[in-house]
DNA sequence: TGCTCATACCTGTCTATACAAGTTCGAATT
DNA sequence: AATTCGAACTTGTATAGACAGGTATGAGCA
């Protein structure tokens, strides 16, 4: 079988098949649950053995990129995306995982004209249309977690239209657009009057602040800032070194 | 070639070499830098392919275990242990890679008696001897840091005879010890008289406090507490979903 | 209609072999 | 003595072939 697939040398071949299917993900040809070229089809198509082929499908599963299932095929996966300290799901889901009653209250759920500092954060100009939401979430009726979370209408289209009973809009977007570059920032701040009187607190109280970005491409989907009582609230992990890390 | 090696079966063979490569660091038998077991070598011991090794010695590499040299052979990797979040390095050398001058001052170095709480911690029963050492960190002449450091004599026996200068205890600890466990807290509190002083802060000012603890096997090797001041200090992270994390 | 079984497909692992490219080290040559 | 060259090692990649175990589907039978 000779190599008629990627006749660039200095590459390694696997990482070009790897390469040649992470494209057709971030390009958005590939969607989320679709179905991925088989081993045998890469063969085909490729030229390259199935051991080749097995191993770039192999390690993009291990990246969490795609999904593989014995006897049934491989998958592109949803955007799991987590880190090992925070994980890019809802509070909803882990407020359920410790045993307690969620509930959320959309306190404002809009579409408006980008501040400055939004349309920075968010690459967009200045002025452009942006969707607005903003969410307190309670576990066992406390207010644990106040989130102010700004969309990328491109990247969301219908995400105004949503109404977030039982699907948060972590959860939304997680499982229709397949990330692929987040960043997160932790900081302690005080709580400001009106975060005080939603969250429970005095103000000037300490809060935990968590702000986090996505990416897909080259365009950020979300910028949420998430404001947690400093008093009710941490963050952590336990985790083995290159193992998979949990949510305490 | 039989495979007299782990005749145990519903278990891959390449996850047993990998167990048998981790139980030789983990026991200690193979300490940081020591040369591990070659692939021809594993070959002749074990009885398996050497692709079956090679995968082994290479899924253990990108976990962080080992580093593999080509042409040299593989060895045992210090102990990055890097969280996306949060890495086990020193705050010297992130304030260093910033391009800013850290200076530290160490204001407590002794043995003591383990208090009921830090027993439990440090896995101790309550009045066994542990190492205390109470450092400040500056970044350009500015506080940044608190740290609180209890450690497990055991683990690290030449803990107190150390000068904290330009090795940091951090440093210190992960150039002797390789770490297989990590455990990270995160959480915002208000600073007390005591703390407030020495960071450069008023009483009740927010500070982000980061507590980590990590393990070597079962023992806990070191419980350390970093205060760092809210308003002048963010932890952060960038990165791609399955690849290698930056900090910010 | 409903059930069973054969077949085709998919992933997972393991082996044996081959070549490439790097290093280390010692012996032979200059 | 200094240098060069080669043999012996190392890891990295790629291939072909084989078997195991899972799933899905459709054909044939009751």
């Amino acid at each position: 079988m000779t190599r008629n697939f990627k006749a660039n040398a200095s590459t390694a071949l696997y990482q070009a098949v790897k390469e040649h299917i992470r494209q057709q993900v971030q390009s958005g040809a590939w969607k989320v649950g679709d179905r991925v070229t088989s081993e045998h089809e890469l063969v085909a198509e490729l030229g390259v053995s199935r051991m080749t082929a097995h191993r770039a499908l192999r390690e993009l599963a291990a990246e969490g990129l795609l999904q593989r299932i014995p006897g049934v095929g491989t998958f592109v996966a949803g955007g799991k995306a987590e880190s090992s300290l925070l994980q890019v799901t809802s509070i909803a889901e882990e407020i359920r995982s410790r045993g307690h009653r969620h509930q959320s209250e959309v306190l404002l759920q809009t579409g408006e004209t980008a501040s400055p500092e939004i349309a920075s954060l968010l690459g967009l100009r200045s002025g452009e249309w942006v969707f607005h939401l903003v969410c307190l979430h309670l576990e066992d009726g406390v207010p644990i977690q106040l989130e102010d979370r700004y969309v990328h209408p491109a990247a969301a289209p219908g995400f105004l239209q949503q109404t977030f009973g039982a699907v948060q809009p972590g959860e939304y977007l997680l499982n229709s657009v397949p990330l692929d570059e987040v960043e997160h920032v932790v900081e302690a701040s005080c709580a400001s009057a009106e975060t005080a009187a939603r969250l429970g607190l005095k103000p000037g109280d300490p809060c935990l602040v968590l702000t986090r970005r996505t990416w897909r491409g080259a365009d950020v989907v979300t910028y949420v800032r998430c404001t947690h009582p400093g008093n009710r609230y941490r963050l952590g992990t336990r985790f083995k070194p290159g193992g998979s890390p949990g949510v305490g």
